[in-house]
DNA sequence: CTCTTATTGATATTGATTATCAATATCAAG
DNA sequence: CTTGATATTGATAATCAATATCAATAAGAG
């Protein structure tokens, strides 16, 4: 098990540079939320924090998501449903997602030709951009392979 | 004002396709959603469509949005908010957006790079690739020229 | 330790969309 | 043109995710 210790240290400087204080829900979240690699949603990480012992409050782990997010520790995602899900920021590379639509499986994926993609697209269009999502779609090489279609 | 007769017809043939009936309202909102070139929202066409002498019910709307769509005539689109907006799809090239985070102009665009990039991103991860989405958000000249920031 | 202020968590509320259902309209068949 | 089976409508209730409210509690500066 991983300590955490830079994240930890991030997320304390930004909650006291924001007069926030540093309570024991906050710390179990956080370390909820860096123990859970996958893509997951506010629920999820209340069912995983539901069996500790203090049971922390639904609110609450909408609240620090959102100030992780704030922190640069996490940032939203947006897949599979309705719901928002979450990721590891902080020392994590930008990538982009694929998403199996038969399975829902979802994998990570550098595209390295974006970066010169955008930079096209800026001066084309004299945009300023500061951010982008690319997300595709289609069926995984297991899904194809058992309904042997294509 | 055009006829669209073609989206018309294609819309005919979809309902009688599926055992549908062709009523008032249907028609009503397909003409509403020809008509508008905005990325709107249900809402936005209810509103449109309330003017009009027989007030359309909202769920109606919502409805037969999703007929259109399932008739190949309109798609989603995920942008600004957490609603749901419509944009035709009948003979319109697929395209991307982007959207300005300062003031909520969204623009389309066409990227003809990304046909060849989707396919060696198949190649590589193994995918059937069906879909893409692709969102850019920056600033626009205007609100770059506005606030003197870059 | 004390006091101000932030935080918590139960719960109510919101906002968007979908489901329900009785009344009504459509349309194929006669 | 009727008829009658079936689809549609629209008012409204229900759902679902996320946020706001608020009284009780905890943090932490001084
Ligand atoms: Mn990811
Ligand atoms: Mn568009
Ligand atoms: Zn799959
Ligand atoms: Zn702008």
């Amino acid at each position: 098990m991983m300590d955490f210790k830079e994240e930890k240290k991030v997320f304390s400087s930004f909650l006291k540079g924001r007069g926030l204080k540093h309570t024991a829900q906050r710390e179990e979240i956080l370390k909820a939320f860096l123990s859970e690699e996958r893509h997951f949603t506010a629920e999820d990480l209340y069912l995983l924090l539901k069996e500790k012992k203090p049971a922390i409050g639904f609110a609450t782990v909408y609240r620090t998501l959102k100030l992780l997010c704030e922190a640069n520790l996490a940032s939203e995602v947006y897949l599979e449903g309705s719901r928002v899900r979450y990721e590891h920021k902080y020392r994590h590379e930008m990538h982009e997602h694929i998403v199996c639509v038969n399975c829902g499986k979802t994998i990570e994926l550098k595209v390295p030709e974006m970066e010169s993609l955008t930079k096209k697209i800026e001066k084309k269009y004299k945009f300023k951009l500061t951010e982008h999502r690319l997300k595709l779609f289609g069926k995984c090489e297991e899904c194809r392979r058992d309904k042997n279609e294509e």
